[in-house]
DNA sequence: TAATGTTTTTAGAGTGATTCTAATTTTTGA
DNA sequence: TCAAAAATTAGAATCACTCTAAAAACATTA
């Protein structure tokens, strides 16, 4: 756990939101300036393979990093693109029984309009 | 309807995978030598619009398209990558009814090892 | 503590997938 | 048949991310 890490890994547990490799790499700039884009990639992905924090793809941009915890699966607003957790408990044990097969994980993410833009619209 | 558009959606109605934009590049090229990767990615990118096709996103590398037709979702081999559709048509409605949101749409993605991939394991 | 090897970081170059640009061609429609 | 709109082309550009090689930090043993 080099410092470089531990900071990441900080940033991360104290976001409102899920942050791009860019933006933790901008936060992590204003308190170390010396570190390298490349370290940021390194230890998100490593702490990704460690099951420490989660990677979410996002189509058509950069993929977003947010802190570990319980899992859940993401809302993804058709217009400003914001994503949201959301909590299916059931789904992985009912994809279980009717996929038929031994399934190793799943990615899903469902598609809205977050309140905000439904509220501007 | 130009017939690049046509060829395009040919190629990807007799394919027998997924196939990747680079992929449907080399295969259209054979009949229309002429034809230029930025023709198959807005062909490919208009004819998803229109959902004439479909686009499936695959995780560290390009995504594929494959033609239209009854919705389903996808399996990935954690091993070869390979995909395979799956029908899973209590999803939608079970998702609808659970988010309490209006859903517009949802991508999963299940991961697993496909039956070759297990056989040589 | 010194010497050594391993891991991480850094800066910047490189890569792969995709999009953009600007010139040309094709298509559409008045 | 002419003008306007849309699509195509080649190649440059962009974006997100990875690789490389040298330097720095850290750990391990003597």
């Amino acid at each position: 756990m080099t410092k470089q890490r531990e900071l990441i890994l900080q940033i991360l547990n104290h976001a409102d939101r899920h942050l791009t490799a860019d933006e933790v790499f901008f936060l992590a700039k204003l308190q170390m300036p010396s570190i390298a884009m490349a370290t940021v990639y390194n230890n998100l992905n490593a702490m990704t393979e460690a099951g420490v924090i989660r990677r979410v793809h996002v189509d058509g941009s950069a993929d977003c990093f947010e802190k570990g915890g319980e899992a859940h699966d993401h809302l993804r607003c058709d217009i400003c693109g914001k994503l949201a957790n959301v909590s299916l408990p059931w789904l992985s044990e009912r994809l279980r029984q009717t996929v038929g097969k031994e399934i190793s994980g799943y990615e899903l993410t469902i598609h809205y309009i977050c309140p905000e833009c439904k509220k501007r619209a």
